[in-house]
DNA sequence: ATCAACTTGTGAAGAAAATAACAAAGTTGA
DNA sequence: TCAACTTTGTTATTTTCTTCACAAGTTGAT
């Protein structure tokens, strides 16, 4: 109940940088005001669902008008960090960790890939945009000196564990693991894993026994 | 209880490709039998949730023994249909969506990127690997000859909503979002969001907020 | 044969998340 | 100023998912 040193759920903690940016987009078109039934058919989470995920931070609307979106807006910025920089860096510099590169997560945004790794040495000393690629002989020394607290793995799964030892030793707190590989880690560690080949399975899987039924 | 027409519960339908990935890499290192606390080591899922899980699909394994690699193998194969091919299509041939075409989805597989659209005339007629490129003018016609089931979005977001509609115009019945874009479809058509951005943000607020506790 | 050691499958309990429903408060327009 | 309307914040309820804990069956060594 408003207690900003309260843990809030997982789920409404994932669900935070969507309303973020979606409270951007309302800004950027110029609305003042928005009401949770209007927030929720943009991002389709149920509107009860999103009172209560705001009720966590406290009172942060006005019954019978909605949110102010400035408001709000400020609110979330300061509460998701966006004013604070966290620098990541992306291990593997193949199809999918170029991709990355090029993309730019920075749009609204605190984070920002800061240093890439390989060991293809065609691709060593060179760099993608403003991005340097240094050499995994490198890894330790360059994460401790850019103060990297994220890396993104894209590299191949057989690597996976060993690279995730050493940036663990590097004192890398958070690890977006894309490889199909389930990592063993420190319980102070977090890895989110996002595997794309399991998504798609789990969504053909959906379609074959679930159809004709609810949504997710 | 082992009714295979009984809807088991979404959480354990997206855990399952991922049991089956497992399987299949005990299978090629030649173990016989597996039990449901190694398993979990190796797919971090507690093994409760594990014997749970398989218990939906009936008595699968033998008390003192565990599981039969095989068998559970061959059962896995049927109940997701790894026989069975799934078309999908890819829209937006970018970054991303280039990455996927060169990655192959196909490994112990039952689905298979097999058209791909875009709007830029210079990759119109060409090919990624063995997957043509077509103008999205094409579309509803390729994707009904072709009989494609299923769409991976990775287009501009603006673009994702009205490519949306007329996907599901052509009958696709399953989207994989990786655009920021919040769809919305009839609620036969199942989406589901992959969003990076979101994944990265919430990775590293959960490193600001919970740290030095529970892992996911 | 016997028995200690394993490991499943599941009832029961617990935890987490989503949704319903509505009193209370504020807004809006006349 | 007031009445009709809107919308929050929250309490209660429901749903979904996870975990505990153990009886019961199976194994394998002696
Ligand atoms: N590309 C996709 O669409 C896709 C989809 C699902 C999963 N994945 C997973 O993502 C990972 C990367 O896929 P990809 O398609 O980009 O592969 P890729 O082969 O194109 O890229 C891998 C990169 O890692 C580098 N690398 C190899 N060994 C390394 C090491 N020890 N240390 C540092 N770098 C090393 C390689 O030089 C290469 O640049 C894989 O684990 C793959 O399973 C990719
Ligand atoms: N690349 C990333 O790392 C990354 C990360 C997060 C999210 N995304 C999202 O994924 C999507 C694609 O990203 P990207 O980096 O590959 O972008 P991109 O610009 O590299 O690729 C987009 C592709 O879509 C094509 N396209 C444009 N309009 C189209 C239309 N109307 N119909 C069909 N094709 C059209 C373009 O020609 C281009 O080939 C975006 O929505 C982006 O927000 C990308």
């Amino acid at each position: 109940m408003g207690n900003e040193t309260m843990k809030i759920p997982q789920a409404t903690a994932k669900r935070l940088p969507l309303y973020y940016r979606f409270l951007n987009n309302l800004h950027s078109s110029g609305k003042q005001r928005v009401s949770s039934a209007e927030l929720s058919e943009a991002v389709k989470v149920d509107s009860a669902t999103i009172r209560r995920d705001f009720s966590y931070f406290g009172a942060l609307g006005k019954k019978g008008y909605g949110y102010n979106v400035n408001y709000l807006l400020t609110f979330f910025r300061n509460t998701l960090d966006q004013d604070e920089l966290t620098k990541v860096a992306l291990i593997g510099v193949g199809n999918l960790g170029t991709a990355f590169l090029n993309y730019n997560f920075l749009k609204n945004n605190n984070t920002k890939i800061a240093v890439a790794f390989d060991v293809a040495e065609e691709k060593i000393g060179s760099a993608v945009g403003d991005i340097p690629i240094f050499h995994m002989n490198d890894l330790e020394e360059v994460i401790k000196r850019e103060k990297i607290g994220v890396a993104i793995l894209t590299v191949p799964s057989q690597f996976a564990q060993t690279i995730t030892d050493r940036l663990v030793g590097a004192d890398v707190k958070g690890i977006l693991n894309f490889t199909p590989a389930r990592l063993t880690v420190p319980s102070s560690i977090r890895v989110h894993h996002i595997d794309l080949a399991v998504e798609l399975q789990s969504l053909v899987y959906f379609l074959k026994h679930y159809s004709e039924s609810e949504q997710e």
